[in-house]
DNA sequence: CGCATCGGAAAGCCTAGACTTACCGTTCGT
DNA sequence: ACGAACGGTAAGTCTAGGCTTTCCGATGCG
């Protein structure tokens, strides 16, 4: 799941998407990787959910998948609260001898 | 950022973390791996502004930061508006011809 | 009916980076 | 002051996986 939005690539490709769906061509021309890369990635990002192809003739057309994307979204969002609660607390005596 | 998430090993460090601050062997006590990686580890999610350490001390104590965390957040809640406006034209006409 | 386009699959290369061991500086305890 | 524990750094190894080129099946068009 956030192995599929770990690299730059696939991240790039998934954020074309979210502009609105595409064909491999048209991803594979916005980016300097070869088109075979790019179905590659999809592939990837298919498996995670994050992506789901449309057949349209010879073309496929990718669109972003809520499944995934909603998936990725709780797991932050339960992250979220519990970093919330945890920092609630370390705001009283600033641990700032940092770095 | 999200490359930082990207690794399994990274995202375990991160989990046992969002259950409460930790030091760096007691954290590498939980995984698979030596303290030495998981320093390595630390410094990556440190970079990436995930997480903080405060010096207690001999010891580092690490913990969540809230800024990386909101900063993914704000990411995927992004695209979570813009996938949600695309989904819901595709309704009408359920492309299902996937895989 | 071929010819062209589109895209997935296979094979191979090559680098990024995850991990280990070894070492050293720093801080605490006695 | 000395020894021990904690943890970051360095150096080196080795594998995962990202990319390319090549090829082939499938669909649309003339």
């Amino acid at each position: 799941m956030l192995d599929a939005l770990g690299d730059p690539t696939r991240r790039a490709v998934f954020e074309l998407l979210a502009a609105g769906p595409r064909s491999v061509a048209e991803i594979a021309a916005d980016l300097p990787v070869s088109r075979p890369a790019v179905s590659q990635h999809l592939k990837v990002l298919k498996e995670a959910a994050l992506v789901s192809s449309t057949a349209v003739g010879t073309r496929r057309v990718y669109t972003l998948d809520p499944r995934g994307l909603a998936a990725v979204r709780g797991y932050f969002e339960q992250f979220w609260q519990q970093a919330l609660a945890a920092f609630a607390d370390a705001v009283e005596n600033p641990p700032e001898e940092d770095q």
